[in-house]
RNA sequence: GGUGGAGUCGCCUAGUGGCCGAGGGCGCACGCCUCGAAAGCGUGUGAUGGGGCAACCUAUCCGUGGGUUCAAAUCCCACCUCCACCGCCA
């Protein structure tokens, strides 16, 4: 949720963060009309009720005729504050929902524009050459009897896989690195819920536009989470923390569920878009003037992991009309996928501002300082995607696959070997 | 799933319709006292919206949401959470 003062004072930044989105601006002026007219009924409200309050007290005190004119005098009254009550109140929710479904003002320097004017802004490390033709990662998968797509749909369905084996040594040995380099960053580990009810999942700002990507269980009205987060920054939700202990680190270990609505047809095969994978997630509380810094961090440690696994990518810097409605900024890093000749996203990292933090309520205070609204950000560290560049990457002729240098302690191989 | 008990200001607690505009204690902050400290004494001590340059004023908040009433922490209904016991169970 954006800030409903920062609109009053400052109008031409959200205007312009409308534009760089390719949204309507218009918003801002039905805004303020209805902040007006909300303020203005919430003032009525109030003198009613101060009166009401005063009346109700002297009934108490007078009797005979004076208390029944009184009594009187407080039933109109109190048809009245029901009434004014009603229409604030009614104001105050139009205000909200209007203010809810307006996204994150966007950071100063974010390219302008869609989903195709993201910005490179650095490349890094070789593009493997083969001399063989190289196997694209779910063959690769099948000869070393890592992973099983077939059963995976016979059991659950398209886009599910099992790991398997070296597979499942894989993923497990991955996101071990990742969790003890965060580990070892400060990060407390945490292994989260992964189902969520609808106050948390709203408050975390994933069933807005993200909805229909989200499942959903009838039966118990919970929400499967698509990331932790969502759970790590429900964390904190009403809560008042300590400025002292800022900022304050997690590192969050989960399944994520997403229901890929509306990509059929979309890498198809394979697991590079799947339903269920596991994730190690950054989370970040911060104070707001330290997020832009806080953002570089996490992109730094993101990049951390990706040189550990020794894959050629590249950075970008997301456009503005391509954020998701939280985020104010967001990169990406994306690994060089030989077989497709294309880039494929491994991490994303995003400065939320106090944007999540509002609607989560989740402040700081410092000793004396009223409370204010944290920073929240986010950033990938490892997924089981990374399974794909990885192999697609470090193939070899025979269909070997060589474990980067820095994994093998944690994969307890050194090369993953076709099984015969 | 069943039965019973409980949820009040950071923590503990008082409070059975108007004297609650929520009292007391702990903690914390400041002051007095002291060479310094402890003890003691005094003062202060939440959040949110609105108004105001400000001090301050005002409304709301006693688990959540409804209801009764001129008036609700207090009465009624539903729900949530916690605790205890019973049943089932990885």
């Amino acid at each position: 949720m954006i800030d409903l003062r920062t609109l009053r004072d400052h109008p031409d930044r959200l205007r312009a963060s409308q534009r760089a989105r390719g949204e309507d601006d218009s918003v801002v002026e039905t805004l303020l009309a209805l902040d007006e007219r909300r303020r203005s009924a919430l003032t009525g409200y109030e003198t009613l009720r101060a009166e009401q309050k005063s009346v109700g007290k002297s009934v108490s005190a007078a009797s005979g005729d004076e208390r029944a004119a009184l009594l009187a005098r407080a039933k109109e009254l109190s048809a009245g504050v029901k009434g004014a009550e009603a229409e604030a109140e009614k104001l105050a929710k139009e205000l909200d929902e209007l203010l809810s479904s307006v996204p994150n003002v966007v950071e100063e320097g974010a390219p302008v524009g869609g989903e195709d004017d993201y910005v490179v802004l650095e490349e890094v490390g070789e593009k493997p050459r083969f001399d063989f033709t190289p196997r694209d990662h779910l063959e690769l998968g099948e000869m070393l009897a890592a992973i099983d797509t077939e059963r995976g749909a016979k059991v659950s369905g398209a886009r599910f896989f099992f790991l398997k084996g070296v597979g499942a040594r894989l993923q497990l040995g991955l996101l071990n690195m990742a969790m003890q380099q965060a580990i070892e960053a400060g990060f407390t580990p945490m292994i989260t819920p992964v189902l969520l009810k609808p106050e948390a999942m709203a408050g975390t700002g994933f069933l807005g536009s993200h909805a229909s990507e989200v499942y959903r269980l009838e039966a118990d009205d919970l929400y499967l989470v698509g990331t932790s987060e969502a759970p790590l920054a429900a964390y904190h939700w009403n809560e008042i923390l300590d400025g002292g202990s800022l900022p304050m680190r997690y590192a969050g270990w989960s399944s994520c569920f997403r229901r890929e609505a509306g990509s059929y047809g979309k890498d198809t095969r394979g697991i590079i878009r799947v339903h269920q994978f596991d994730k190690v997630e950054m989370f970040s509380y911060c104070r707001p003037e330290d997020a832009v810094q806080e953002h570089a961090r996490l992109l730094e440690w993101e990049k951390q992991m990706l040189a550990k696994v020794e894959l050629p990518y590249r950075v970008i810097d997301i456009a503005a009309g391509d954020l998701g409605s939280s985020a104010a900024r967001k990169f990406d890093c994306e690994a060089w996928l030989p077989t497709q000749n294309r880039y494929l996203e491994l991490t994303s990292t995003s400065n939320c501002t106090e944007f999540q933090a509002r609607r989560l309520s989740v402040r700081y205070r410092d000793t004396d300082e009223k409370p204010r609204h944290v920073a929240t950000l986010n950033g990938t560290l490892a997924t089981t995607r990374w399974i794909v560049a990885i192999l697609e990457n470090h193939q070899q002729a025979d269909g070997s696959v060589v474990v980067p240098k820095a994994l093998r302690p944690y994969v307890g191989l050194d090369v993953l070997e076709p099984v015969k």
